[in-house]
DNA sequence: CCGGCCTCCAAATCCCCGTATGATTTTGCG
DNA sequence: CGCAAAATCATACGGGGATTTGGAGGCCGG
């Protein structure tokens, strides 16, 4: 299965490293994109069929995939679907030869950055994988804090996610004991623990951090 | 101009009230889809161009414009973007006997809930317009509670809104005071209004409030 | 010009928050 | 079984937050 992540390949990659991944089975086109892409300072994988893609690790970097809709074995489309329930998010943008309206209007409704019916002009190609990776850039910026906040919250006992839920629904140390049954003092000391262990350095923080964590009072559940 | 809400139309009308807006300069079309949509209990609204539907109030219920492409005087994916611009976000779906598939690639990028070649068949068009329905519905319900917000923020005095950008960032109130060159119990008197203005019972729902209102730290900008 | 609103500050009071110290019980795991 | 982590609670102290009462100056529109 396809994985993403792998950082430790031992090469020292540059910063601004930017991959287009392209599946086609046609040999030529696969070769002239990878031109095209590497004219502009992109780094490029080329794969003749969608099992060659799988059997590779995703990218740690900003990328998109290019993607022919017709492939050996399996319609470009279900591919999408197949890449984004293995938890593969990144960018796609269709090419085709013989696409019709509806075949259009199912990728991008499936979240495809673009549908290029062939022949395109190599300048749309490109403003729509620029545009791609800038959006797969922008998405493991957010990935990567939302992880993070993530294992914070793992960390995190029982106890002191219950009582997180309730201080950033805004109840007072007084009310969260009374709702779960304890004294004033534990609260206080779950509640600084959270501060602590999720880092923390103020109340409107950790309201921040349980809004982009999907925390909710625990009395509404 | 087109206009949002115009609430005060004296009729009582049911809280469940859906319309479908149709534009399409072929009588024929425009009668047999209103039928359609009359069959599933949802109200419509014919138009034969688009200056017809601009010279009318939008729908204060959840809703959707149904769209010919090729429209008297104008392109439909053009008249798409104008309505937007106009501050009308009605979900659009297209419909089209004559389209290709870079049309409905923008308009999909223009956020058009669908787009249907003709002849498309009757469940596809209901289908898309109950989802572009669901989706208004959506957008109306949050658009509410945000004008709601808005209307209250905007209720603060100068201060009061810095002072609750510092507090929304964490800052103690000494802190704020230093900041700003204040004594610390005048800090404390605007924050006061603030949450009293904000009508927020909570410091938690404060920050919450500024989350949506996209206020941010003060000392960032 | 005056009333209303905004802004600013002080003193005092009450409540809440954070944390340290110290201790006991429960629980899970090797 | 025994340890480590978690959970529980009490007391005490220092400091922050909310609010009231009372007062003073500035600005703007009727």
């Amino acid at each position: 299965m396809i994985r993403q992540g792998g950082k430790s390949s031992g090469g020292s990659e540059p910063a601004d490293k930017r991959v287009v991944v392209v599946v086609d089975d046609d040999a030529g086109i696969r070769e002239s994109l990878g031109s095209l892409f590497r004219s502009v300072d992109l780094h490029v994988e080329l794969f003749g069929s969608p099992a060659d893609l799988l059997a590779r690790p995703a990218p740690d970097v900003p990328s998109c995939i290019v993607l022919d809709v017709r492939l050996p074995g399996i319609s470009g489309l279900d591919f999408q679907q197949q890449l984004a329930a293995a938890g593969v998010h990144l960018p796609v943008i269709f090419m085709t030869g013989h696409g019709d309206i509806p075949m259009s209007v199912r990728a991008m409704k499936a979240g495809a950055v673009d549908f290029l019916a062939k022949p395109f002009r190599d300048q749309d190609m490109l403003d729509a994988v620029m545009s791609a990776i800038e959006r797969d850039a922008l998405r493991r910026r957010d990935l990567a804090a939302e992880t993070d906040l993530k294992a914070r919250y793992a960390a995190l006992t029982a106890r002191e996610r219950e009582v997180m839920g309730y201080v950033t629904a805004g109840l007072m140390n007084k009310q969260i004991a009374g709702e779960i049954g304890l004294s004033e003092i534990t609260v206080k000391i779950h509640r600084g623990s959270a501060m602590r262990k999720m880092n923390a350095k103020s109340l409107a923080e950790l309201v921040r951090m349980a809004q982009a964590l999907g925390v909710t009072d625990p009395r509404s559940s």
